[in-house]
This record gives structure tokens, sequence and C-alpha cells, in this order.
DNA sequence: TACCATTTAGCATGTCGCTG
DNA sequence: CAGCGACATGCTAAATGGTA
């Protein structure tokens, strides 16, 4: 039985909830019921209070509380009615996104009022349902995603609420990472010999490895909160949901990968910064679960795991752990049924296929991923060789003192009058510093020398600065040295990492005006603040190891022919494989644009039209090729895009006004071309099928595929000139 | 140091099947 | 057939990753 605790648990008021609520540390930590075992007598407060939860969610799973989630379905209902029609309440709306699935709703009835699980019940009138009547199936997703896809290859999401999940389970076996060169990791290996694989079939029956799609808790981490020792659980992956289930795993299970199987993690930054302990926000959390150091082995493996196929190809493990510390972790009181589970599911792996695999990935790599590195960016001289192929911290922090030190260097405190309001701030203050005395044009003109992205940072950033001023009576258009520097620490107790309080500093920095004739950003007190943040909070890699590009194919090539896909999948496979040749950012795949394509021969020629990452005044127009690999036409990333081409022409055709002339466009109607993040997550989608930790984004395609590249004997400057690096620096 | 891109959660919306 | 459950999808703001 897995026992979810929801992630947004509420605090019951004695300060007991395990899980805070608010951004960025609380996302998605589950806590578990392990296994009945000798600690479970020795638990702590602490651990009580967890097993307690645990207990009520437990029955949920039973079959006679589906009568309960009815009742409270009918509750809800008579609630939603008393609230009148195109009414949701509030606390439903948010919670909506969190509510699907088996965790949505406790047997918990006594008290649904607090139950943030509570099922949103939309009151708004459904008003295409007449036209859906009329072509009803006519445009089901998930039907035609169940068509093509070999049902033993996804994981079956619950069928009807309040009913067991009906799961058909991967087989997973565990293998190792193939560490990748960027970010200061090692390039990848040959993998170990067949013989020298952790086999599923050699590995010992409490083993840790676990089964990412089984019903029951798998990672497993001890860790502590204050003096007691708390059992976390990092969900399971299920395949076939959406992104939001996504979103969680990746969040709670959102660990660094780290070849060294012992040392201290790297937690995710995004939960802890460096070790940091978040701040006590009032109701949340007061422990800081992920950050602890004493997550166990147990964790560790987690970070490496891979979780393989169905069909068992590929199997591997990391000597970086001997097998005592394998079987040393926390499997001391698994019961003998779940170790005939484990059993069952651990199966072997298919020789053959691995074999088959690895020379077919590797010819596909030779054709696409060198042919491309290689010839198509050593050839292309217009490419090649061009720019991109080439404190004042006082002790006391109080407000009254801050404000009187701030005055005292010179800021001034708003009036009513000039007090600036938050949405407004950065829109007020550009007519009063660097456009000042520009006419409306020049004034745009000007904001342009900032892309888009980098403008919505910067307002994000400046809105808060402009809150936190308000908060505490200063202007933000002419605060002193000191305000800008509380600020900064503000944000580094926030327990935000460096790059995102430089962000801050840049979008103060653009906006407010000179400070000792110096820009703030550039203060040299502002500088030394920094570093010591730095110093503080020093940035680490995400990862040192990278996904086996050899799996993921293996798993795309289960899928059948481009002509047995259903669209989405199709779609999610043309997207890999534009990544993996490419080595391209998700950003660019995107911007992927039939206008732009020319056909030559084998190869496809992409030209971009629109600036990259690192494009500068200088760069040159960019181009994607793609070549043809006729010796397998299911990975052929040309005959992927005709077909995709030929599949979605219907769309393209329409006659609207909306620009379908993009490659990649949206599988739902009215099938707008789809933005980068989109990218992102069809490659996350694909990389987690695969068996992968959902740990892995989807601009891990990048590291992924130039490390295979230069594992099948590319230089080191094909590599960077294909990955549109500037320097070996970036991964070395 | 200053950007610029990517990732993520939250949210809004669309879709389909089931139920009464 | 309206109401609803379930969930897939895409967009946006904010946080984080990466590069010149």
């Amino acid at each position: 039985m897995t026992h979810l605790v929801r992630c947004n648990k509420v605090n019951d008021g004695n300060n007991r909830n395990l899980i805070k609520t608010n951004r960025p540390f609380s996302q998605g930590l589950r806590v578990i019921h392990r296994e009945q075992e000798t600690q479970e007598a020795e638990a702590t407060p602490m651990e009580m209070v967890f097993t307690e939860e645990i207990k009520e969610v437990e029955s949920e799973s039973k079959p006679s509380d589906t009568i309960k989630t009815h009742s409270y379905s009918r509750k809800v209902k008579t609630f939603c009615k008393e609230l009148g029609n195109n009414h949701l309440r509030q606390k439903d709306t948010k919670r909506y996104p969190k509510c699907r699935g088996k965790f949505s709703v406790t047997s918990d009835t006594t008290d649904r009022s607090k139950n943030d699980c509570t099922q949103s019940k939309r009151k708004t009138p459904d008003v295409n349902r007449g036209q859906r009547n009329i072509d009803k199936r006519s445009h089901c997703t998930s039907k035609t995603m169940q068509g093509s896809i070999p049902k033993q290859l996804v994981l079956s999401t619950q069928k009807r609420w309040g009913s067991k999940a009906s799961v058909k389970l991967k087989t997973i076996k565990p293998t190792c990472n193939v560490p990748t060169f960027q970010n200061g990791g090692l390039v990848h290996d040959q993998r170990p010999a067949r013989s020298g694989r952790f086999h599923a079939k050699n590995r010992s029956k409490g083993g840790i490895f676990s089964f990412v799609h089984q019903a029951k808790p798998q990672k497993i981490s001890e860790v502590q909160m204050g003096r007691n020792l708390v059992r976390v659980h990092s969900p399971t992956l299920r395949v076939s949901r959406g992104s939001k289930v996504v979103h969680q795993n990746n969040e709670t299970s959102n660990r660094y990968i780290t070849k060294d199987g012992c040392s201290y993690d790297h937690i995710s930054r995004r939960h802890t910064p460096h070790g940091r302990k978040p701040p006590n926000t009032g109701n949340s959390q007061k422990f800081n679960i992920i950050s602890s150091p004493k997550i166990r082995i147990s964790d560790k493996l987690e970070k490496i795991k891979l979780k393989s196929n169905s069909k068992d190809r590929v199997s591997g493990f990391s000597d970086k752990f001997s097998r005592n510390d394998v079987l040393s972790t926390n499997r001391k009181g698994i019961s003998d049924k779940n170790k005939m589970q484990r059993n069952v599911k651990c199966r072997h792996c298919d020789s053959k296929a691995i074999s088959t695999v690895d020379r077919k990935a590797v010819v596909f790599y030779t054709s696409n991923i060198s042919s491309k590195f290689a010839k198509s960016f050593s050839s292309n001289g217009s490419n090649k060789g061009s720019v991109e192929g080439k404190v004042l911290r006082t002790k006391n922090n109080s407000l009254t003192n801050s404000k009187r030190r701030i005055n005292l260097v010179g800021g001034t405190t708003p009036t009513d009058s000039n007090r600036v309001s938050q949405s407004c701030g950065m829109e007020n203050f550009r007519g009063r510093s660097t456009t000042e005395g520009l006419s409306k044009a020049a004034a745009e003109l000007h904001e342009k020398a900032w892309r888009p992205g980098t403008q919505f940072s910067y307002k994000s950033s400046w809105r808060k600065w402009v809150s936190w001023c308000n908060e505490q009576s200063v202007n933000p258009f002419q605060a002193p040295l000191a305000t800008v520097i509380e600020f900064l620490t503000k944000l580094f107790k926030d327990g935000l990492q460096y790059r995102t309080i430089n962000t801050y500093r840049s979008a103060i920095s653009k906006n407010h005006p000179l400070i000792d004739s110096l820009q703030v950003g550039k203060h040299p007190l502002i500088i030394r603040h920094m570093r010591a943040i730095f110093n503080e909070s020093t940035p680490t890699s995400k990862y040192e190891f990278s996904w086996d590009v050899d799996i993921d194919l293996n798993e795309i090539l289960s899928w059948g022919t481009n002509q047995a896909l259903d669209i989405k999948h199709l779609s999610w496979k043309l997207v890999m494989l534009l990544a993996l040749s490419s080595a391209g950012r998700a950003s660019e795949i995107g911007m992927l644009n039939c206008k732009y394509m020319k056909q030559q021969g084998s190869q496809i020629l992409f030209e971009l039209p629109k600036l990259t990452k690192t494009c500068r005044p200088g760069s040159k127009t960019k181009s994607i090729a793609f070549n043809s690999f006729p010796n397998e036409k299911c990975l052929c990333v040309v005959t992927c895009i005709n077909d995709y081409m030929s599949r979605t022409q219907s769309w393209r055709e329409q006659g609207d006004n909306i620009d379908r002339s993009w490659l990649l466009l949206s599988v739902v109607k009215p099938h707008h071309h789809i933005v980068p993040s989109s990218v992102a997550r069809w490659l996350k989608e694909t990389i987690n099928k695969s068996g992968f930790s959902s740990l892995f984004t989807g601009h891990s395609t990048r590291s992924a595929s130039t490390s295979k590249a230069k594992r099948v004997g590319l230089s080191t400057q094909d590599v960077i000139d294909q990955a549109k690096w500037t320097n070996e620096s970036t991964f070395m």
C-alpha cells in the first residue's frame, strides 16, 4: 500500500504538519508508512505523529471508502449549490490541480472543511457541451493515447474515483546512471560488461532497489527533523499522468545526482539552498526535511537510480556502491511477502536487446550526431567559426533601526504621493531614469535592449523589491545602498539561490538611479555582499550524471513505427529525436519553422528565425541540420519530421488566422505552435517514460546527447560547436 | 556582472465518460 | 442531456540554470 499524505497538508495548529505549503521548499514531499519495522516501536513523538497521519490516509483505499467519497461528493455538491452558480470555493479552485488522483480525497469525512483535498466542483456552465455531443469522440486525446502504445509500457491511472488504482507496472531494472561530462562530471564510459552489471537476478531479494510504478513506496529516506528521525517518501512517477504529477515528482525527488555515493548530498536547491534551513514561515513546517544531511544511502541510491523500461534491456549498477552498502540499508524489516513481490517484479534483462540497442544507438549517433556534428558543422563554413559556433548587515535587524540607518545614509521615505504600487513600479520608473527625455517610440525601443524573458524576470524581481520597500516605508526609486543590501540579505535568508539573488540585483540595478555615480549592481559594497552570499550559498552543478541515450531510444523503438503512433507520441518522439540529434535547447527546437526548412537530399536544414540564448551582436544566423539515418528508419529524425508533417498537414490547412508554420504544433485544438516549456515537458515525459528519474529535465537531453556523442568518438570541439557552447569550461 | 534560457507550480480551460 | 468526475494540456509568473 502506498500511503501518501498530501503534500499541502495544512497545519493542525500544533506544528505537526509535515509539509509546508509555501514555495519553494515544500512542494510535494510525502511521508509514507513503511512496513512494520522495529523502528516503529522506537518511534519518536514526531514519528508517531506521522503514523497517525498515515493511518488516516491508509483507509482510503479500502472499498468501503468509496461510499465515504461519494458521500463527500454529495456534500460538496450541496455546498456548491448553496454558493450559487458559477462559483467555486476559492480554496477548492486553488487546490484543484493538486486534488487529482488517488490522494485527492481522504477517508476523513468528518472534517472536510479543513481538508485541502476537496475536489473542486466547477459550476461553470459547459457551453461546449452541445457541440461536444455532436462530434463526440472526435478529439479524445486519452483515447488516442491508449491506442498505439503497448499497454504494458504505460501505467494506467486510477480508473474510478475512490477505487483502487489499476496499475500496470513497468518492470524495473536497476542500472547505472552514465556520468555526463557536463558540469564537471565524467565523460561517459563504456557501459560495464554485461556480466558485470548488477543484474536483477543477482541482487538480493532484499535489495534496496525499488520499482517505480509499484503501489508500494519505493523511496524511503530517513531524515533528521530536529531530534527525530523521520521517514520521507519521494513518490513514484506515474508515467501516463500529465504534467502535474511530473511536477510533483520532480519537486519531491529533485535531488542532486552525485557521483560520490556516500558524500553529502546536493539536495534540490529549490528546496534547500545549500543545506540551509528555509525560513520559518509561521504556520508552515518547522523543519527542512530535505535539507537534512542525514539522508541515508538508500536515498543516495535513489538519486542514481535508473528505471529501466518494460523489457529490461539494459542493466547495470554503479560499482561506486558496494554490495554491503546496498544491502545494509533499510530493508532489514522487509516482509517476506514484499520480498516475493519484489522478486516477481525483478525480471532478467534481455541480452539480445541490449546488444541491439547499443548497436543501433551507436549507428544512430555516428549517423546523426557524428555526421551532424562533424560533417554538417565542419563543412558548413558559415557556421564554423562563428561566434555561436564557437556589509553593512547589522546585528540589529529591527525595522526601526533599519529605517533609522537608511535615513542616516540619505534614503527617503515615500509619501502617499510618491509611494509606488507594486503593479506599476517599473513602469513608473521608466519615465524617470533611463528613458527620461526620450520619445515614446525611442523609450519603447530602448526597452528592447532586454529580451522578453529577461524583462519578465526583472519585472518580477522589481515588483518584489517595490513591495518590500513599501513594507519598509522606503522609496524604491531612491533607496539607499543599505536598503538594497538589507533586501539582498532578506532574499538570502528566504533561501533563494545566489543566481536568483543576482537577478534581483540586476533588476534593481537596471531601474535604480546611480549611487555614488555607480550602478547599484556594480557598487563595491553590493559586489562584496554578493560575494558573501556566494560564499555562504555556493552554486553547485545540477547533474553529475546523465541518463543513457540508448535506453531512451530503445523506449522510442518500442513504441513502434511512426504510422502506428498516435499524434501525441509521434510528437514526443519527434521532439526527442530533434533534441538528441541537435543537442539543441528547448527554445531552439520550439522555434523550428517550416517556412525556413530546406530539404537537401537526406538532410533537413532549419534556419532559426529568432535569436537563440547565446546570440549577441555580431553573431551569424544560426541553422540546425538534421541528417537522415537510413539504417534505422524508426529512429530517423528526417523520416520522423516528414511523417509528422504529413500527419499534421490537415491542421496546417485550416485556413484560420493561426500561424501553423511552426514545425511543432500542440496536439490540442486549435493546434497552436508549442512554447519552449512544452517542448521541455515533452522531452521530460519521454525521459520519464524511459524509466529515468524525474529529476532529469528536458534540458538534460543536451548533456545526454553530447555525452553520447563524445563517447562514440566525436571531438570536443565538434561537441562544443553542436551544442553551441562557447568553450569547454562549460562542461569539462 | 548582466543578462537570457529553462524549469516549475499554479491556474484556466477543454475534453470525455459516467450517472441520474 | 445536464451535471459531474477525472485529467490532459497550455500559459504565466517566479525561481533557477547557464552563458558571454
